[in-house]
DNA sequence: GGTCGTCAAGGGGTG
DNA sequence: CACCCCTTGACGACC
C-alpha cells in the first residue's frame, strides 16, 4: 500500500486577487525618479506576495492539500546588479516567520522551482554566479521561514551544449563551488529537452542529490530508456532524505505540441505510472504542474475517487491498493 | 472587458 | 555570428 499526496504550483484558480507573483520590471524600476522609493514600492510588493502566500496556504488547509510550491518570484528585481545594497528579506522577516508557522503547524510541504535560468552547468562563470545569487535567495526565504532548506529546491541539470556528457561533467566541476548548505537545498529533475532519467541519475547518485522524476519530461525525451528499469534507484537517491519522495505529473498539451502542459492531467497516464510503483514506496508526493493549477488537482481527485484501487484519505491524497 | 505587446532570463535552433 | 523562438505571469496600452 502506497500513500499518494498531490500538490499544486504558486497561484489558485479558485482564491481570487491572490498572485504570489507580482512584479515591477527594472525599466519600471528606472522611471520613478526617487530611488528610495522605488525600492519601498518593490518591498510593497514583496509583502503583497508573501500576504496571497499566506491565503493561498489557508486555502490550502481548508481544501486539504499538503504540499504547494512556492512562487520563486515572490520578491521582484531581489537578485538585480543595479540593487546589490537592498536587504530584501529584513523589512519581510515578520511575514517569513508567519508563513512557515502556518506551514509547519498544517503540515503543508513547502517547496521552490526556480525558472531554467539558474543553469549550474554553465560554463560561463556569470551564468554561474547569477544562479547560485537566486539559490541564495531561496535559501535566505527559507531560513526566513524557519524551514529546514533540506530538498526544498528542485533544478534542471542545465544546457546541454550538444554534448551530454562534457555537461554533466562540467555540472560536477561547478557543483564543487557550491557551498555545503545550498547544496542540500537542491533536488535534480530529467527534462524534455536535454538530460534524461539515466543522465539525471548519473548527478544524482555520484552527488547524492535526490531525484525528481518528471513523468511527462521522460514520455518526451527518453530515446530508448525505460524508466521502470531505474526506478529502484530513483527511489535510492531519497534515502536519506528528511522528506518523503516526490515527483511531477502533468499531461501532454496534444501530440503536436507534446511538451506544452495540459490544463489537466489525464487520469489514465497518471494511473498507467502509479500501477508500476504501487509498494515500492510507502508514500510519494506528487506535483502537478497543469495551467489549471489547483483546479487540476480537484478534478483529479474527483476523478479517482470511484476508483476501486484506491482508498481516499483527505481532499489530496489517497491510498493505493 | 477582452486583446495585444512588453518584460526578463539562458539555451536551442536556424541560416 | 545574428537572430528569433521557447516559457511564465503580470501588467500597461489600446479599442
Amino acid at each position: 500500500m502506497t500513500i499518494v499526496r498531490l500538490g499544486y504550483v504558486a497561484m489558485s484558480m479558485e482564491l481570487k486577487n491572490a498572485s504570489p507573483s507580482q512584479t515591477m520590471t527594472f525599466t519600471q524600476f528606472q522611471k520613478i525618479k526617487d530611488r528610495e522609493a522605488a525600492i519601498r514600492k518593490l518591498e510593497q510588493i514583496s509583502l503583497s506576495n508573501l500576504e496571497h502566500t499566506l491565503r493561498l496556504l489557508k486555502h490550502n488547509v481548508f481544501k486539504e492539500i499538503h504540499f504547494y510550491r512556492l512562487s520563486s518570484r515572490l520578491i521582484p528585481l531581489a537578485n538585480h546588479e543595479e540593487l546589490p545594497d537592498w536587504n530584501y528579506i529584513k523589512p519581510l522577516s515578520e511575514k517569513l516567520i508567519e508563513i512557515g508557522a502556518y506551514a509547519r503547524k498544517h503540515n503543508i510541504r513547502v517547496d521552490f522551482h526556480p525558472d531554467h535560468f539558474v543553469v549550474m552547468n554553465s560554463p560561463k562563470t556569470e551564468v554561474v554566479k547569477n544562479s547560485l545569487k537566486t539559490l541564495r535567495l531561496h535559501y535566505l526565504l527559507l531560513k526566513g521561514m524557519k524551514i529546514d532548506p533540506t530538498h526544498r529546491c528542485v533544478l534542471h541539470v542545465g544546457g546541454n551544449y550538444n554534448e551530454t556528457e562534457k555537461s554533466l561533467e562540467q555540472f560536477v566541476d561547478n557543483w564543487m563551488d557550491v557551498p555545503r548548505a545550498i547544496q542540500k537545498m537542491i533536488m535534480l529533475e530529467n527534462d524534455d529537452t536535454s538530460f534524461t532519467v539515466d543522465d539525471t541519475l548519473y548527478l544524482c547518485e555520484k552527488l547524492e542529490i535526490p531525484l525528481v522524476f518528471d513523468y511527462h519530461h521522460h514520455l518526451a525525451h527518453h530515446y530508448y530508456e525505460k524508466w521502470e528499469d531505474k526506478w529502484d534507484r530513483i527511489v535510492a537517491t531519497w534515502k536519506d532524505s528528511p522528506l518523503p519522495i516526490k515527483m511531477h505529473i502533468s499531461s501532454p498539451k496534444s501530440e503536436k505540441e507534446f511538451r506544452h502542459h495540459s490544463d489537466y492531467v489525464d487520469v489514465d497516464m497518471f494511473f498507467r505510472y502509479l500501477k508500476e510503483i504501487k509498494g515500492t514506496v510507502p508514500e510519494i508526493h506528487c506535483m502537478i504542474e497543469a495551467k489549471k493549477k489547483d483546479e487540476a488537482l480537484f478534478k483529479l481527485m474527483e476523478e479517482i475517487k470511484h476508483r476501486e484501487d484506491v482508498e481516499m484519505i483527505d481532499g489530496s491524497s489517497f491510498y493505493l491498493k
